[in-house]
DNA sequence: AGCGCTATCTACCAAACGGTAGATAACCTA
DNA sequence: TAGGTTATCTACCGTTTGGTAGATAGCGCT
């Protein structure tokens, strides 16, 4: 991935992208806790000094990963929900939705992993999960409420399926991802 | 919990107890990765080399904690789950299941915050997990088999609900787990 | 060609880590 | 109440950790 020998130097943009991206892939694998400061630099070819160059701390490093997941994922979804639709339509948005996830593998493990450790207050990213989750329930609510009987209740029971499934998913790839949303689909946007 | 000042000494049987069960809740609380060996004996009054004694590492005492919840929580299922009945006895079964494990909180939250965080193929809980899993999937499709059309699809889509939903009550306490179970299961269970 | 900017490196540090060796003291029994 | 058993402690070790200070070298500009 990132092989050569000797000193590499990179304009500050690009080396900036590297290191994120080997991070995401890293953190997807083995959690942030799981993974050294060295380990980070090891992964782009360059030393702990290097690589602190650009993110002045680990810490600050975890968080530049998770806004640039946002940018890669959330917008462009966010634009996309703002009409509250029937619900043929919502559920060919959700369906466009996870088929998009199926192929960032990396980015939805990245974030399964980590919304799970982050579980603990003391982790650097809980509060990052705790707002984030919350606008992303609270969002789904709005698309659902022009047709969902009970809208909060149907928002928190689809983000807990699709959460739990990727979880499972990531466990045992045998798990048909799509096929298993659409089972799940059939009878959630029945009402 | 474990105040007493200066030594304190434990019968064998007593103290092991009384580590797992602090263990179990540290773990819960900030995963494998995030207690160090201090903060177990912490935890309950002692010192790093007085917990080695009952338990020879670290490692060892994290599956300790793992047996120790089997012992509690799957064998007193496993036993009832045995016959495969009518839609309607599957559901109370089920939601017995549910309510038991609303009681039980740190034990259900050592569960998934450790599932996750042994995702990883390095973490030492890997293999327990991955077995763990596919053997609980079995049951349960085994326990659907006889009315459900398609007990194995529907074996994992219960139990990615049900992983999902504890995940993000364990983040938001404001969810009534109960109230939806009870609204997914009105679905699952209508065939 | 030479110079400045800065991305990267080498070398180092203090703290925290998991674990070991041997001393000490609390309880049980005779 | 003396003595043995062993649960617990103090003190220490080697490694790894996140982070710092100052030297070095690749690139763009004139």
């Amino acid at each position: 991935m990132a092989p050569a020998r000797g000193r590499r130097r990179l304009p500050l943009a690009e080396r900036r992208e590297e290191i994120l991206r080997a991070a995401t892939e890293l953190i997807a694998a083995s959690g942030f806790k799981g993974v050294t400061l060295e380990a980070f630099a090891d992964a782009c070819g360059m030393t702990k000094a290097g690589l602190l160059h650009h993110f002045r701390s680990r810490e600050e490093l975890l968080i530049a990963v998770l806004e640039r997941r946002d940018e890669l994922d959330l917008t462009s979804v966010a634009d996309v929900l703002e009409p509250a639709p029937d619900p043929a339509t919502a559920r060919a948005v959700m369906t466009a939705f996870v088929r998009r996830n199926l192929t960032q593998r990396s980015l939805v493990q990245l974030y399964t992993v980590l919304s799970a450790e982050a579980l603990d207050p003391g982790h650097p990213a809980y509060s990052y999960f705790a707002t984030r989750l919350r606008e992303g329930r609270a969002m789904l609510e709005r698309y659902l409420l022009a047709w969902h009987p009970r809208p909060g209740q149907a928002a928190v029971e689809l983000l807990a399926f699709l959460d739990g499934l990727q979880l499972n998913w990531l466990r045992d790839e045998s798990i048909d991802f799509l096929a298993q949303w659409e089972s799940f689909a059939d009878r959630f946007f029945a009402v």
